[in-house]
DNA sequence: AGCACGCCGACT
DNA sequence: GTCGGCGTGCTC
């Protein structure tokens, strides 16, 4: 529950250690909880609670104690993301996963004294018992070629008995000692470092900085390797929840001769069950998981991995807010094990740091084999506008043809899901939005559906216009990825189209499925979303056209030029990894824009200069910090006035500064209003302790809800 | 988070 | 006189 501060228990007869997990009673309810260390004070204010108040602990569950290193980890993440220690505390034990009981079956075992009348038929299950060791009737009846009634006759004689077994297989172990794959000489100095690293069991935090198709994968799987010959020793890789795809695991595979353990949203109760005990018990060796993987309760964690470190997908975004990759640094620290970031494209903090010398950063230059890095040009669309009604450029079209002449596969990136973004009236000119959202209902012409894609509302589309009456005059404007996929279906009819984003990848098998066509040639363009940016290999994908290379850099977010070059640099990774050189074509408006010079100069430095100038001049991150406080409720006047109430109690300290309050980006979010302000502070300043005797200065009614988001990454 | 309690308006 | 809407505060 999301309490500040533990609560107190009258004590057990013998007192069970901190870290142990129980049942207490809560109001109405027995929860799970935590025995926390008793060092711990009460919340500042408040006076322990009189002894005779106190309720005992109900029972002790059959689950290992927690270790003190993640009661201090969790500790300190509450800490730093202002969190009540509770909620962070549920991420690390949700309760469902950690209450339920295992799976049994009953099983029957030799009891010893033989029966009265030994006949053939019972000798048969005796002997198969004896051979077997404990079995189930069933197996028992089959491998003695009896009716299981002969077996139950030796359960009632006593001959045998029953016994509940957990039904949880062990994991299949990874062998590090199998024949990895041939590394180059770069490869292999990388890999040494690493499993050097590992050996010394020490907290080193790593950047592992690489090309994309450089092989950074096949390195820190020695790492990982390593951390395995160590006996019990355990690794937990973390990647982007989308990036968790069966061409991962397959490579895992080869390399280890088994599958690692998966953690990620789409687990069902039973796997998430036995994967958190597999974890805590020690079977579960590996794992590899999407951001709440980081709270599993490892018992000898000896490595951390993030790949793609760079991911915006990493910040959690609901409920407590945090960045996974920022997290998990602390997480290594605690556990004194050494943590590899692994990129093409590596965020600034994460660069700084490695140059700053307080990250390790080892770099690979070259990619595998034959393949080089795809070159990168630019479409004016100002000078070479696509037809009316097209979206294509002339020369992105020429391009698109040569490529299907030649046998090769084109890829076509534009991050908006949908046939178009907006859809108006030609009569009226109303505007199609979202009833609970300041957000346009996107069209979906697969589904003859129009979307909001920030709150789930769909209705079905309309061409009339529900405004004025208009009959057929709602008309798209822009483009979508759909919208895309029918220009090439009517310029390129025989061309065989595949359309990647989260609408048609639902699922894993989905995705193998379409991933596998890809991969064997059977798709000759390609057109999807960033979906298709996170780490697929394609090796007979040699062109890659971003239809908008402007879009990511609308909108004046803080680090909307790092994300642009991020994605254009990892989008124009997938062209070109096998022989066959890439060639990348950026339709923009602007290609002056420095972000898109730096990318067709391929100049990083010029990229990286300017963008850590302009964040240093202006006390960004990582120069400065930033915590987001976001007022949310129903009625716009009550949220405006706690905006504006906190505004006045602002800290007035040299090196602090307050924005806003200003409505959010998205100013209604299904039906909350929303509005935020902005601190900033000088690097060394606490800010989490600025921001809490600030709003402690305020008291907002109970309909306004107050989040905050220390280091925010989205300003939406 | 859940839940109880208590205040207020609307109904039998 | 009682039902139920939700705002407030407590849970050791």
């Amino acid at each position: 529950m999301p309490f500040d501060a533990p609560f107190d228990y009258a004590a057990a007869d013998p007192k069970p250690a901190p870290g142990t997990i129980v049942r207490v009673p809560l109001g109405k309810h027995l929860r799970v909880a935590v025995l926390w260390d008793d060092d711990e004070k009460p919340a500042a204010g408040k006076k322990p609670v009189a002894d005779k108040r106190l309720k005992p602990v109900d029972s002790v569950l059959d689950a290992p104690p927690m270790s003190g290193k993640m009661r201090l980890f969790i500790a300190w993440v509450a800490h730093y993301t202002l969190s009540p220690l509770g909620a962070v505390l549920r991420m690390a034990l949700p309760a469902q996963v950690v209450d339920a009981a295992a799976p049994t079956q009953t099983v029957c075992v030799l009891a010893g004294d033989p029966p009265a009348k030994l006949t053939n038929a019972r000798r048969k299950v005796l002997d198969a018992a004896q051979r077997l060791g404990p079995s189930t009737v069933a197996s028992l009846a089959k491998a003695a070629d009896v009716s299981d009634g002969v077996v139950r006759g030796l359960v009632k004689s006593k001959t045998l008995i029953t016994r509940e077994i957990s039904r949880d297989k062990s994991y299949d172990q990874p062998d590090p000692d199998r024949q990895g794959p041939d590394l180059r000489e770069e490869q292999q100095i990388a890999a040494t470092q690493l499993r050097a690293a590992v050996l010394k069991a020490a907290f080193a935090p790593i950047l592992l900085e690489g090309v994309t198709g450089s092989g950074k994968t096949e390195v820190y799987f020695e790492a990982v390797a390593q951390a395995l010959r160590h006996e019990g020793g355990q690794v937990l890789v973390m990647l982007p929840e989308i990036a968790l795809t069966s061409q991962w695991l397959d490579r895992f595979e080869a390399r280890f001769g088994a599958r690692p353990v998966e953690w990620h949203s789409d687990l069902s109760p039973a796997e998430r069950r036995r994967a958190w005990h597999g974890v805590a018990s020690g079977s579960a060796r590996i794992v590899v998981g999407a951001r709440s993987a980081l709270f599993l309760p490892f018992r000898d964690l000896r490595l951390l991995v993030v790949d793609e470190e760079h991911d915006p997908s990493f910040k959690q975004e609901e409920g407590v807010l945090y960045n996974a990759r920022d997290m998990a640094v602390v997480r290594a620290r605690f556990e004194a094990c050494p943590i590899v970031l692994s990129t093409a494209t590596p965020a600034l903090e994460t660069l700084l740091n490695a140059r700053d010398g307080r990250y390790g950063h080892l770099v690979l230059a070259a990619r595998h084999g034959a393949a080089q890095l795809p070159t990168i040009s630019a479409i004016d669309l100002r000078s070479t506008p696509p037809e009316t009604g097209d979206w294509l450029a002339p020369p992105l079209a020429k391009a698109i043809s040569q490529t299907l002449a030649e046998g090769e596969q084109a890829l076509l990136f534009l991050n908006r899901r949908g046939y178009a973004p907006l859809t108006l009236c030609r009569a009226c000119g109303v505007r199609l939005e979202c009833p609970h959202c300041t957000a346009w209902l996107v069209e979906h012409r697969y589904k003859r559906q129009v979307q909001c894609h920030h709150c789930g509302f769909s209705m079905p589309a309309d061409p009339d216009c529900a405004s004025c009456g208009g009959t057929d005059s709602m008309v798209a404007c822009g483009p979508g990825v759909e919208r895309v996929a029918e220009e090439v279906m009517r310029r390129w009819p025989q061309a065989r189209l595949d359309v990647m984003t989260s609408d048609t990848i639902t699922s894993p098998a989905k995705t193998r499925e379409l991933v596998a066509r890809i991969e064997a040639g059977a798709a000759d363009i390609i057109v999807g979303t960033q979906i298709i940016t996170k780490g697929y290999h394609f090796p007979k994908l040699t062109l890659v056209g971003v239809v908008d290379a402007d879009l990511g850099l609308r909108g004046g977010d803080l680090r909307a030029g790092e994300r642009c070059w991020q994605q254009m640099v990892q989008v124009a990774g997938r062209a070109g990894r096998a022989e066959r050189a890439g060639h990348v074509f950026l339709q923009t408006y602007d290609p002056t824009h420095p972000v898109t010079r730096a990318l067709i100069e391929g100049d990083r430095e010029a990229f990286l200069t300017r963008e850590i100038e302009e964040r240093e001049r202006a006390g960004m991150p990582p120069f400065g910090r930033l915590a987001g406080v976001i007022l949310s409720g129903p009625d716009l006047d009550a949220v405006s006035a706690a905006g504006k109430a906190l505004a006045r109690a602002a800290p007035m300290q040299p090196g602090i500064s307050v924005y806003g309050p200003a409505p959010a980006p998205l100013a209604r979010l299904r039906g909350q209003h929303r509005h935020r302000l902005l601190i900033q502070t000088a690097r060394k300043q606490p800010i989490q302790t600025i921001v809490q005797n600030w709003i402690s200065q305020v008291k907002l009614p109970s309909s306004v809800r107050l989040r905050i988001d220390v280091d925010p990454y989205s300003f939406l």
